[in-house]
DNA sequence: CAAATATTGTTGCTTTATGTTGAAAATAAT
DNA sequence: ATTATTTTCAACATAAAGCAACAATATTTG
């Protein structure tokens, strides 16, 4: 056992998939080492290597919401990190639904002792693996395609928390009318997260400044000032407005 | 004990990995002392040593579920895949926690129009994701390494439904005591699940009606005749007259 | 105070880890 | 297909870490 390994595992865990050379780099090794670190960890079974690359070993899953999980996959990791190191260990935190959410519990198991509670089955069983957390999973009935919860439990549990940080995601962000969502349940499920915490932490990748959804969308109600914006890409000065109250980081691309 | 080792705990929690030459210099003491002061530590499992540094015992990640996950994982799919054939579409049935019952659930994505309710979140997420699927997850405070849910709530969701099949393991086989649970809790949410259900089917791979555990265990409830035992490996005669009244089924190990 | 005990540093040697080189294999480009 | 580029692998040389035995110093105990 090598003392790079867990260093290895973090980055793998995090980021999907990691080159040789990049981790090469990162530890201030050679290629050559990081591969003889490698080979009993993959004979373990604990990360999977193609040529170029090692990759999570996590396999499984295909399903559409996983589908999304691959769409800018890259940023999303990223932006997830970055959010990964703004929660302590310790912390406590709501996390809403979503695959840049899916990333963010992903990162968060770096983390220890943490208390989280969701909607999202995902997230729940994701960080409920963790020794030492303690995850509370809100609701019963579970939407088919996300494994997420908006019923009334969903509600009481949320409401019987008081957290450091709301965790949310957007379909997308408008100048004007600022993060906005698809469904009214999701909308309500955000704003009961957002009256628990602190401080809310809006996770949305460069997309979604730009895309330009036809479908109908709700708004969010408004995060307290004060509140995180993360995401990876500098926001157009026409979003100027909107972000002014709020302290908004870039994720950067990402080193070890 | 020496009066280092404090410090020493110290700066590897903080660190997660420091050198032996590193602390060397700190404390102002040769490399060998500090190896000398390690050596007990490591003996009683407070620190962790590998080649070059010191690192953190907190195992970071291997969490005791899936690490169960890969015990004899060819034998768990085999068993799981004959349960997917037990299930028909739009079936209703209920799955209890265990390493064996994530295979159920990942064999069970085959299956269309699942009406699911289970305390645990990996097998709610996992077939959740499946569209056309209600999955109700009950309870809503997790285990922390498997992600299970024994609270009076998911007692109360459990008890709102009927089923056609409750599909449940057990950590062991015993001739007079029946199948074995760990945990008192893992017995309960057991008994209301066969409570709710017209039929209940307990999967257990071969090696369960051998391991001879030391461990107290506990007795689920017997089971309705006619229930069924879906297995790897045809029991051993002692076993005759526990499974007397039930229907055993031999899953045939599978390629892939 | 002296003897016993524990702690630490030093030395020489063994084991392990790492970097470098060059050839083979795999992937990408033409 | 062929060539070019990148990644991997094996082998060797070297540096670093570990270990055991002994010597020197401090600490406790009778």
């Amino acid at each position: 056992m090598s003392k790079y390994e867990t260093a290895i595992r973090e980055a793998v865990t995090l980021r999907g998939s990691v080159t040789v050379a990049e981790l090469a780099d990162a530890l201030d090794v050679s290629g050559q080492t990081v591969r003889r670190i490698i080979k009993p960890m993959v004979d373990r079974g604990e990360v999977r290597k193609v040529h170029g690359a090692i990759v999570s070993a996590r396999s499984e899953m295909d399903p559409p919401f996983l589908a999304r999980m691959h769409e800018q996959q890259k940023e999303k990791a990223a932006i997830a990190a970055m959010v990964a190191q703004l929660i302590d260990d310790d912390g406590i935190v709501a996390i809403d639904t979503g695959s840049t959410s899916a990333y963010v519990a992903q990162a968060l198991r770096v983390r220890r002792n943490l208390t989280v509670v969701t909607n999202s089955a995902f997230v729940a069983s994701t960080l409920s693996m963790i020794e030492g957390n303690r995850v509370f999973m809100a609701g019963s009935r579970l939407r088919d395609h996300d494994g997420a919860a908006f019923d009334r439990a969903a509600f009481d549990v949320i409401a019987g928390f008081k957290v450091d940080y709301a965790i949310l995601s957007a379909s997308e962000v408008h100048p004007e009318r600022g993060f906005l969502v698809q469904e009214q349940c999701e909308k309500d499920i955000a704003g009961a997260m957002m009256e628990i915490a602190s401080c809310s932490v809006m996770a949305v990748d460069g997309a979604k400044f730009r895309d330009t959804g036809r479908r109908p969308l709700l708004s969010l109600p408004r995060m307290l000032d004060g509140s995180i914006i993360v995401t990876e890409a500098t926001p157009d000065s026409g979003f100027n407005d909107l972000l002014k109250p709020y302290r908004v980081e870039i994720a950067a691309a990402q080193a070890g």
